[in-house]
DNA sequence: TTCATACTTCGATGATAAACGAAATATTGT
DNA sequence: ACAATATTTCGTTTATCATCGAAGTATGAA
């Protein structure tokens, strides 16, 4: 009769204060252990993990172990792409305070994901070393190519894959709510060490917002042709 | 620290069976009395009317009352956008009848996801429009061109985005079914609306399934060189 | 007015599941 | 080997909430 996918068993998973909070952790993307997914949602590790099974099992949730950690993060973009929807419709204001408005909309502007740099800001910069002709989507992956090369080496950034290292030199990585690719594999964890360097950026007092400062809108301007507007 | 409890609490109004049943049942965009969605959920008339309570209230539906009858519908388009957007992510149900295979099959076909169209058609129609170079894909939008507005003013629908709604123009929309994005935003629901007014399309006896008429086979392959092909 | 239909409110019941303490398992460090 | 840390499993408690019967309100029909 009512069709086919069975809403409810997600969207009830979902439903708990406790898992949503974990969930709306893990939406930047990053892969976090149980116990800091515990801490931000204010429960037990034993509660923690019987949550966290369930989502695995729901396939919401993938997991990783790395010796005694377990990291878990969002199974695919489209349980991203669920959350935010979600988020879009979650009633008036759960927003209690200016500052609180502020941080999340710092959030979209601009944050880290894991060591790179994401948000609008994050898919701009990395749209302009495209334009630019500095990296080129090849795959899963940019290029850097010998313009690139010579004008990131030039700004401070480690532009050589290390050898023994095995980490992807220049990764596409999906922001989901911009659903654009941004750079990130150590070529973008090297840029964005490097503004961090500059103090083009900083971290806002807590959790994974960025700003950027004076220097940052200056300089992005002037080195990358980013031009920012202040909202 | 972290947004949203409120997430959590949309979600856990759509997690619930019954209430989920009734949610989908307005997928379809149109208005529903309280009985024919208790009938739908297979609950009583009580529980459906708490149900229902709980979902005005929580902004997801609205109500308009006709005489002693109280029709419900979805309250915008955001709230079947977050619909489609869990189903993606759902386990399929078992089907347990031919006649729910039929339906299920309709579905997948052609349907309306709120007041647009989805489904292998959908999905179909949307790639035709990119391939023909009158839209294309940026970021979690489409950007309809010079070439696509002229084709489809002509063609009969409202290519200028109102500019007192705030609504999204030409959103990507995940297709649970297809797994693929289709048009959605005022422009998916303008196109649909005309492909409804020129009876190329029709609305299936019940639910959201639609049927793609003679007259749309014809015109669909002349102006979109979409063919279909009967299964 | 009186009856019938559509929906809502109230109260009681029963089922589900979230939470944590206690204890088990696994891994790393000393 | 032992202690420390990270996570899981089990059993118990507790709270929430879906459900429906019964009764109430509102509208339309006879």
């Amino acid at each position: 009769m009512n069709s086919n996918p069975n809403l409810a068993e997600v969207a009830s998973l979902i439903g708990n204060p406790s898992r949503a909070a974990m969930l709306v952790s893990l939406l930047g993307g990053k892969a976090l252990p149980a116990g800091d997914l515990a801490r931000a949602a204010r429960i037990s590790p034993q509660t923690a993990s019987t949550h966290l099974a369930k989502m695995i099992n729901a396939g919401l949730l993938i997991q990783e172990s790395h010796g005694r950690h377990k990291y878990f993060r969002l199974a695919n973009s489209e349980v991203g792409h669920a959350l935010e929807a979600l988020q879009t419709i979650s009633p008036p204001k759960p927003i209690r305070s200016l500052r609180e408005s502020n941080q999340l909309h710092a959030l979209q502007f601009a944050r880290t994901c894991y060591d790179h740099l994401a948000g609008k800001i994050g898919v701009a910069l990395t749209d302009r070393l495209v334009e630019m002709n500095f990296i080129e989507k090849s795959g899963k992956e940019f290029i850097l190519n010998a313009k690139g090369k010579t004008k990131l080496h030039k700004f401070g950034v480690t532009v050589e894959k290390s050898p023994k290292s095995r980490r992807c030199f220049a990764r596409q990585c999906l922001d989901w709510s911009e659903r654009r690719y941004h750079l990130a594999g150590s070529l973008g964890a090297s840029l964005t060490r490097r503004l961090f360097e500059l103090k083009w950026i900083e971290n806002l007092p807590d959790g994974r917002a960025v700003r950027v400062t004076d220097a940052g809108i200056k300089g992005l301007s002037e080195e990358f042709g980013l031009h920012l507007t202040i909202e």
